[in-house]
DNA sequence: GCTACGAGCGCC
DNA sequence: AAAGGGCGCTCGTAGC
């Protein structure tokens, strides 16, 4: 029997899931769970005080369990209700679901966006009117009149409801195989990361005082008011940076024209940076669980399915995803996630950091059939050089060493014109990926040689546009079938005045066919990040070693040092073996090293 | 007082 | 429009 199973809890600014994360949101003395509702397939219903009498726990008992972010409501489960219902005599033997099933990871997965509310209209063509819980922020039960408590109950009746029909309509869509994926996201997401702690501290201070310095060298407030810094522009006679965005062309001419007349920019930059510092710290403070045995760990959230091509997203007020890389006032923030613990064993661990090697690439022009580039990847040339050598008319020796500037366009060429990127915007791209400065004419003339000498490329452009007008206006779905056997939705294609648009998981977005094969390539690379990760789960179970974290490319392995010696093979060999739906010859390249910190 | 949204910026 | 893309979080501002 399938029964859904939705909890609703009290929260407000100190006691909330996104300030506290949900290990501790649920233990703080604030939090009570004062409503669960329930739907089971045969039609029962009920709704009310999970810790009531009347709560029907022994009836669903070893039902498979259905839940809209089912990480949230077993936390609220196991944590709090059920020991009370146990400890106050209410039930003899423990209450559980025979399995317990997530619809946010099921929409995700069928590419209908994480929340109920995009999942229901996009799968049920059903809207949600979430008002109501927005409004329950700071208030229990007993706040209410009857009949707001009346209102709240159908409003929490018609979340398990819609979960409900997703789940019954949809789960036979969701193979075998991302489930166990989905499982082993919410494994790893509970397990967290330890975290140096005392190191920490030590950011903290630096920060603070950091932020406070540029607080006081900048002469306006709100220091991050951009109307306030066009205001002291206009007073010191000068005119106002169109951007303050670091490494934009125009900010950069502005900087150097008025920079030394106007030195208060460098503090806004050292101000917001310091600052949001010092919020992920802070953040990453609230969320340590305290483990005599294992340290202190901080639980985290890497969303499956996060992202509509199915990437992984970061999320939980700490993004593990965008964790500031190398050095800022001292600080190496990476540095402060370490490697797992054990006080009751003697083993050490360590890192171990392997990336996939350009990965996006090496699928793009497998997906486009382009063979001689592949070839060359796989005689051993790097995936610049072997654009070089196919398109570019490189026939020398190393690229690299020979030609660094032809280097530098290739490298640019690879990372930002295989979907459909123009001009304008190469420049933008070849001064961050390869720190080219390019006219506007020669960035065009790339842009045309790159689009000559890459057909295979740019008629997968044109294949994916085709099919998009073939759907335009007609309200039949472009789905697009990926080789893993899973798809990407592309629904309700109209032409709108903004241009092609599509429902893309759960939203109205543009749409058009370079960004068809970005989605496409980027969806193919997370899926091989998804193989890796279950074929590397045994392999590392047996060395007694386990993924902490994984980042789109990469993933983080902690490792007992005895084990380091076999280890780093073992995992190159998972990493590197292509899953069964790509050529068995196909070039997947990982670097590898082991760290006593998280780095890069 | 609140929410919604864009700018800015972090990552791959 | 042959248009790089995918995310999340903080802050400031606008609008109710």
């Amino acid at each position: 029997m399938i029964t859904s199973v939705d909890f609703e809890t009290y929260y407000d600014d100190e006691c909330s899931v996104t300030e506290l994360g949900v290990r501790n949101y649920v233990k703080h003395p604030k939090f009570t769970a004062y409503m669960v509702s329930i739907v089971r397939e045969d039609g029962f219903k009920w709704v009310g005080d999970p810790l009531s009498l009347g709560c029907p726990w022994e009836l669903i008992n070893n039902d498979e369990w259905v839940s809209h972010n089912k990480s949230f409501d077993e936390e609220v489960f196991y944590e709090w209700v059920r020991p009370r219902l146990m400890s106050s005599g209410q039930l003899k033997k423990l209450v559980h679901p025979y399995k317990w099933h997530c619809t946010s990871q099921l929409a995700g997965y069928l590419g209908a966006g994480t929340s109920l509310s995009k999942a229901s209209n996009v799968l049920l063509g059903l809207p949600m009117d979430k008002s109501i819980r927005d409004r329950m922020k700071g208030k229990i039960p007993t706040d209410l009149s009857p009949e707001a408590m009346k209102e709240l109950e159908q409003y929490a009746m018609v979340d398990a409801e819609r979960c409900l029909a997703i789940w019954v309509r949809y789960a036979p869509e969701w193979p075998e195989l991302e489930r166990r994926l989905a499982d082993y996201s919410d494994s790893i997401n509970r397990q967290g990361v330890c975290v140096d702690y005392e190191r920490l501290e030590q950011a903290k201070i630096a920060l603070r005082a950091a932020r406070q310095e540029a607080e006081a060298l900048i002469p306006w407030s709100p220091p991050l008011s951009l109307k306030k810094l066009a205001g002291a522009c206009a007073e010191a006679g000068i005119p106002a940076p169109g951007s303050t965005r670091e490494n934009s062309e125009e900010f950069d001419q502005w900087e150097e024209r008025y920079g030394e007349r106007f030195p208060h920019i460098e503090q806004v930059r050292r101000f917001r940076k310091s600052n949001r510092l010092l919020r992920i710290a802070e953040a990453m403070e609230r969320r340590k669980i305290h483990s005599a045995v294992e340290g202190d760990k901080m639980p985290f959230e890497l969303k499956y399915c996060g992202a509509h091509t199915g990437r992984w997203a970061g999320a939980g007020g700490v993004n593990m995803h965008n964790q500031p890389r190398g050095d800022f006032e001292g600080i190496d923030f990476r540095s402060m996630v370490i490697p797992d613990v054990n006080y009751s064993k003697a083993a050490r661990e360590e890192f171990i950091i392997a990336d996939y090697s350009q990965i996006e690439p090496r699928v793009l022009n497998h997906l486009c059939g382009n063979k001689a580039f592949l070839d060359m990847v796989r005689e051993g040339y790097g995936v610049y050089e072997a654009h070089a050598r196919a398109t570019m008319g490189w026939k020398g020796g190393s690229l690299k060493d020979e030609a660094p500037k032809l280097y530098a366009l290739a490298k640019a060429r690879v990372l930002g014109l295989g979907y459909g990127c123009g001009a304008a915007k190469f420049r933008v791209v070849a001064r961050a990926m390869a720190g080219l400065d390019l006219s506007m004419d020669e960035a065009t003339r790339t842009v045309m040689e790159f689009r000559d000498s890459n057909p295979a490329i740019t008629s997968y452009w044109g294949r994916m546009s085709a099919a998009l007008e073939q759907r335009r206006n007609t309200g039949k779905p472009l789905i697009v079938n990926l080789p893993s056997g899973r798809k990407l939705y592309y629904r309700d294609i109209k032409q709108t005045s903004q241009g092609v648009q599509a429902l893309i998981g759960g939203e109205m977005r543009k749409v058009y066919g370079g960004l068809i094969v970005e989605n496409v390539t980027q969806a193919v690379a997370r899926d091989v990040l998804g193989e890796a990760l279950l074929s590397l789960s045994p392999v590392l179970f047996h060395m007694g070693a386990r993924v902490v974290l994984h980042v789109h490319d990469e993933v983080v392995i902690s490792c007992p040092k005895y084990q380091l010696p076999h280890a780093l093979d073992r995992i190159k060999q998972a990493m590197t073996t292509p899953p069964e739906w790509l050529p068995s010859d196909f070039p997947l390249g990982v670097e590898i090293k082991t760290a006593p910190r998280y780095m890069k």
